[in-house]
DNA sequence: CCCCGAGTTCAATCTAAATTGAGCTAAAAT
DNA sequence: ATTTTAGCTCAATTTAGATTGAACTCGGGG
């Protein structure tokens, strides 16, 4: 490795790094970071891994661990934990390394799988336990009184109809997702 | 008022109030309030508010400040500050005191609004924030070099792609919400 | 006119979750 | 075999936001 770069610390390195990329670069890139850092508070991901994410899709060759760091935006543990997120989300995707160099990770752009998967995880789990729950109400109700049991039934009612419908959204949106191109 | 209770502190009449409550009404409440806090949790509501909603939506009567906070689960501040969002909302409404006593509360049961309000607001603000990220993309864009603009741009144009499916949804979902009863 | 209590406000506190980084592990380099 | 380093783990810290409650406001009753 004839490399001038060897001699010096890796934080050096990194700021070395960091600063080669030009200006519209490095723009480009936080614009991007914002974006999915809006996205991701409206979906309760944490920062963190949204900026992870924001990262890896702004850059045009596939990142190394390494590279990532060196923007100093994030701990070590931060991108170690959201790398390991995003691949299980299958956000991001590792391409072979060319060498001996690193893995390199890019953005898995198969975006409609992976938004499907996480709508039916959080919807699905939540669908779930919603339903449970009305089962016990349901359960509940025939231990009131005559006089509150009415009204009672009725908002239970209104409540189950409500569950259904959000069920009954999943698949549309699933088919909804499947047409267009993206 | 020749009535018992007058004699009573404040305090002491709120216990009893809450013990008067037979057992099969207070575990129905607990389990409306379990399944709000449920749903809340999925929307980023604030678990007390989704309390306070529960609570009222599970009286078959209306209920008043001083009722609410008898249950004991919420604090003054926090029944005060969550009534108004509530209200504001559109969540609950009043409904005109019989006599002199203070405004009682039951839930606005036009729950098709509420939702249709409350997505909107939200995806709303969130697809007007990520159109303008978009535009400051876009702008960015011819900055780059041309090596790296053609990834870029065919990524960028993924955003847009599903930032257009998104806001394609809404409509769709506000014409769903419209079928069916409830 | 002053007092009392219902309801509001907001600074202080608490809570849950995200983030950090020191130390660890395992694998590559020498 | 030993050193070096990349990346992982998890206890400790930080942070953002929710919750509390003491001090206040305001309207009605005496």
């Amino acid at each position: 490795m004839p490399d001038a770069t060897i001699l010096m610390t890796p934080k050096a390195r990194d700021l070395l790094q960091k600063q080669e990329r030009s200006a519209s670069v490095v723009g480009f890139e936080e614009a991007v970071v914002d974006f999915f850092v809006d996205a991701a508070d409206l979906l309760g991901v944490p920062k963190s891994v949204a900026v992870l994410y924001g990262i890896v899709f702004a850059s045009p060759q596939p990142l190394s661990f390494a590279d990532i760091q060196a923007r100093g935006t994030l701990s070590k543990g931060s991108v170690s934990q959201g790398l390991r997120v995003l691949r299980e989300m299958g956000a991001i995707k590792e391409v072979s390394a060319p060498a001996d160099r690193s893995e390199l990770f890019t953005p898995d752009l198969e975006m409609r799988r992976l938004i499907q998967r996480f709508l039916e995880q959080r919807l699905e789990k939540q669908l779930a336990a919603g339903k449970s729950r009305l089962g016990a109400l349901q359960r509940a109700l025939p231990n009131l009184e005559k006089s509150h049991a009415e009204t009672l039934r009725s908002r239970l009612e209104q409540l189950q109809s409500w569950h259904e419908k959000a069920r009954a959204l999943l698949p549309i949106a699933r088919t909804y997702l499947k047409l267009a191109p993206g």
